[in-house]
DNA sequence: ATTAAATATGAATAAGTGATCATATACGCA
DNA sequence: TGCGTATATGATCACTTATTCATATTTAAT
């Protein structure tokens, strides 16, 4: 079987690129997934990529807690959770209730419970 | 029932620190990973939060792929591509197979496998 | 041995991220 | 109404990250 070798062709722009395989490079445009759906996963994978974050998500799980809990839990201080909270909010992550003073944080949202759940399966395998 | 209050309690390093649930913190701290697994399991969110080096870990899960393909499918150049890949590597999440000039790569880790097909198929639900 | 192909690497720069500190808002209580 | 509690927000700064450009390395072909 001989190697095969570049060939040059034309960007959707008009740029020169090199290919090697050609129907390779098809069928992985063709499974793509669009540009929606992959900003999305991205984000979620980014709120997933701190550890503080992983472990506030992880936490959850198991039920709603509030910002000063999450706080001694985590050992940082409330400010620098109330900004990262801030972030799963504006992804839809999580979900607010009040109670008096208190906001109670939970789970919003069940991928990125199940993306978690399987993270944590496969760490502790 | 009435709402909980915080009580001031002392950090392991001295530090006053606010409390509302303590059980429920030590629940949470109880169920709480490792800070090696922890920071592995943030270490591949990281690698997936970015959406060129999730785009190439997804079209990897339908086989290897060489650099100048994957740089042509996403419409980055070869650099940029071998930057990220680098950043795979170190990670131990992608492995490379060589013929002749061109260097394949392929997923080398099951668990970021198993992680971007949940995150697919909750995202093309 | 030279040369070209395919990829890797290093430096530099621009953009993004996370913690901190100060301040602001929202709520309950006296 | 005024005060303390609980949380949110904005500005700032140190740090990280991703791309680009130039250069180096590795392999194959001639």
């Amino acid at each position: 079987m001989t190697t095969k070798r570049s060939t040059m062709l034309k960007d959707d722009d008009g740029c020169q690129i090199r290919v090697i395989h050609p129907e390779r490079i098809a069928q992985a445009r063709s499974n793509m997934v669009n540009g929606r759906d992959l900003s999305r996963l991205s984000s979620i994978f980014k709120a997933l990529a701190d550890p503080s974050r992983l472990l506030m998500l992880m936490a959850l799980r198991d039920g709603e807690m509030c910002v000063c809990d999450l706080a001694a839990m985590l050992g940082v201080s409330e400010s620098a959770v109330s900004h990262q909270l801030r972030r799963l909010r504006d992804l839809a992550l999580v979900r607010t209730r009040r109670d008096a003073q208190c906001l109670y944080y939970s789970l919003d949202d069940a991928h990125v419970a199940a993306l978690v759940g399987v993270g944590l399966e496969h760490a502790q395998e």
